[in-house]
DNA sequence: TGTACATCAGTGAACGCGCGTTCACTGATGTAC
DNA sequence: TGTACATCAGTGAACGCGCGTTCACTGATGTAC
């Protein structure tokens, strides 16, 4: 995929590596061609692009189950047994993918809050950024959060809930709460309906891409704008104060 | 699962079929006993009972991934091959299981809506019988509405627009328009946004249940209540007329 | 009423595949003497 | 400076598994004569 054709260490002559355009013996030809060894001390390197080949695969193949620990040991050049030396199975190697896809959209929604006049303005704008990111990492954005619950890498759910995007959403809503924006009451299941908002629309036009819709930065607009006047409102902030049993 | 515990045909005595308690020879012993054969002109008996056993497997396992032929045959008491005889291929059986699915979802919102005094009160109804029915059946929904587009069990494009449950919900929508009770436009858009609500809380609740969740039934009613108030105030039922480019 | 036979539902074994994982090994690299 | 050796990154082949699908077959059932 990156420029050059031939020789798997760019241009170092190396005593022992066959003649260029002759197939290294017991490498499969096609795809990822063969990896360099690291120096002594270096082992960790392979991780990174072991790593980065998952990354790859999920975003191009956009399945979990197509990263596999064969495709991504051919993707970065490398045995299957080679995998082992750096993840004790396929599920831990999943995981810190997925964790780091969640890295991912946390800085994407920090980065749309930022500048914000007001922390209601910011909550806006993170909605559109929310959809944006789903639509801009389809596969990505599936594997993190359109799984199976039980699915081993996805993190714990204590993780999920304490950690990350989800509590930073938390405490957007109790900044707006704490400024009068929005009215008090436990801010947890207000950011639930907020972020089940955003999620629908972003994970039904993943699913279903081939619906009729209308332009996505103008529905997710709308959509987070009218979220937000619901809680405003007080029709979801605080559910367990407002009807009797 | 249904009552009785052996014999599979239910009392008919049957020469050449083994005494009860042992194994038929060829067949494994755990799950699925072995099926009586259909007489003569039945051949399409053993169809249904694919279908339900197919049904049966995603329900409890609750992954299509699980639904092989294998565990299919099974289930019904079958070879593997005699899958064949009734289906051309795997794919045409999850089709069919999954279309089977979409008639139940169609079905609850019908219900859910016949006997409203308005067609708006229908719509809030609907929105709460939506979420009940995709967390009832959660594997089912998951299946037929949060897979891969691409996934070759779900239906065409163009039925799912054509056809069903998401027609209905356009037509409830016009309905709505014709009586004044939402503002006039383009009802696919905002057919759209209300099922993106609904769906949000629906697959969020699905993949992520372990979150603080607050009661589902008022959640559900909150938000389809909200996504209906910013359609009446006129904030997505045509989005094309609204705002400068 | 008896019998040969076509039909048809279903079987059993095999095919080739890709999978996660393991294990004995190789051979380059750096270090101790 | 030279050499033996421990270390360490990585290999190649194999394991057992479950998968979708195919194919030659079996044997009960109904029908034609």
């Amino acid at each position: 995929m990156s420029g050059a054709d031939k020789d798997p260490a760019e241009g170092v002559p190396a005593e022992g590596v066959p003649a260029e355009g002759v197939p290294a013996e017991g490498v499969p030809a096609e795809g990822g061609r063969r990896r360099r060894r690291a120096p002594k001390g270096q082992g960790g390197l392979l991780r990174q692009d072991i790593l980065d080949s998952a990354s790859a695969i999920l975003a191009e193949r956009g399945d979990a189950a197509a990263v596999s620990i064969r495709a991504v040991a051919q993707g970065a050049g490398v045995s299957t047994a080679a995998i082992y030396l750096h993840f004790p199975d396929r599920d831990s190697l999943l995981g810190e993918v997925c964790g780091t896809v969640f890295g991912e959209l946390e800085h994407a929604l920090a980065e749309a809050a930022a500048g914000a006049p007001d922390p209601l303005t910011a909550l806006r704008r993170q909605g559109v950024a929310y959809v944006r990111f789903a639509l801009d990492k389809p596969e990505q954005y599936r594997f993190m959060l359109m799984g199976r619950p039980e699915e081993s890498h996805r993190p714990a759910p204590s993780e999920l809930v304490a950690s990350g995007a989800f509590a930073d959403l938390v405490a957007a809503v109790s900044e707006c709460q704490r400024q009068g924006l929005l009215p008090p009451g436990d801010p947890t299941p207000a950011a639930l309906a907020l972020w089940a908002t955003v999620h629908g629309l972003a994970s039904l036009l993943i699913s279903v891409p081939y619906m009729p819709w209308p332009d996505i930065e103008q529905i997710a607009g709308m959509m987070t704008e009218v979220a937000i006047s619901g809680l405003q409102m007080n029709r979801g902030a605080a559910p367990d104060t407002d009807r009797a049993p």
